[in-house]
DNA sequence: GTCTATAAACGGATAGAC
DNA sequence: GTCTATCCGTTTATAGAC
């Protein structure tokens, strides 16, 4: 291999592209994106971006794998935390702190696969198990809180947010996301180790 | 005007056009659905589109509207049953039966509004416009039941929704619309006009 | 009103100089 | 390893014949 991952100083170029790229999808998606607004953004030029990535599928998949790379580092701050209905709750405060954000852009991981998933190329699948790693996380809190349907509220959780994302980002209004932060943190309230309240 | 909305008989060229983007769009996106796409699908050579719609995005816009018609008859046909809980379960219903269409291209005005927000052009609107008829309509089923905060709960419902379908097509899965379906049927049994059960 | 041929623009990708 | 110039396919959009 010619490049090494991490270069003990400033961020490689190919490191620089692989973010921008994340970030300028997030804003712009990908079908809108133009290889030239990505070398742009990294202060690349244009064509030097295809000794680093042969096509912008690779492109797009070093993007996606910056988001599971944040993911990761995201579970493990959570991870610290005592309780599993502390950790959930921390997880919705970073959802709502990123409002203003989801309000312009929408949730990175969420307008990524449904873009994806129209397109031809493989990518849908990177996308899938990014959004994977999140429900099976989510879903071991629910069952740390003694649920024997975890895996069912895992799944709505992670809805829910996705839909309040879209919803954020469609009418531009982070109160949305605000109000059905504070409502999904009573329900996680709720979920005692008994009851079923759907 | 040249074109009359609707002639008496079979659907006008217009209309065969107008129907062909609003599916096409869906199964495919905006982005990677050309014009000759739609003409292919409306059987009508591609030239020939711009005398009826001078632009892309105009072929875009009456996409919608079509989804929009189709939004009011769905709602017409809910708002003949006897009760708001009625109502909302039929919509319930109706999401759970088009799963497997769900699973392929997800929900058609919500892949539309994710993929309209990262464009330029101003048809985010008309789609947001879509969404709230939908969302009001809900809001005001909630408020027949009782509840006042019925806005709230009419946005986290529809958030589910979308949410849940953002999943089901991630995932290829259509037993999470089912899965999902059945809980929030639990859910809206369990709200009475009393307590407010997140 | 309907359709064909083609112009004009854009963007992904490559060749090759430095 | 870095960058410029350019090619080439694709797609939107138009001109104009029928």
């Amino acid at each position: 291999m010619t490049h090494s991952k991490t270069s003990g100083k400033a961020a490689s170029k190919r490191e620089r592209l692989a973010n921008a790229a994340a970030q300028v999808l997030h804003e712009q998606g990908v079908a809108t994106t133009t290889l030239a607004d990505i070398a742009r953004a990294a202060d690349v030029p244009v064509g030097n971006v295809y000794y680093y990535f042969k096509t912008k599928d690779q492109l797009v998949e070093a993007a996606i794998d910056a988001h599971a790379q944040h993911l990761r580092q995201l579970i493990s701050v959570l991870d610290a935390l005592p309780t599993p209905q502390d950790r959930l709750k921390a997880l919705l405060g970073g959802w709502v702190e990123q409002r203003e954000v989801t309000a312009r852009y929408g949730c990175p991981t969420g307008t990524l696969a449904s873009e994806l998933d129209k397109r031809a190329d493989g990518l849908d699948a990177n996308i899938a198990e990014v959004m994977r790693v999140l429900l099976d996380w989510a879903e071991a809190q629910f069952r740390a809180m003694g649920r024997a349907d975890a895996r069912e509220l895992a799944v709505a959780l992670i809805a829910a947010y996705q839909g309040i994302s879209l919803l954020t980002n469609t009418f531009r209004d982070p109160g949305l996301m605000a109000s059905e932060g504070r409502r999904l943190e009573r329900w996680i309230d709720s979920l005692g180790s008994a009851a079923s309240s759907a």
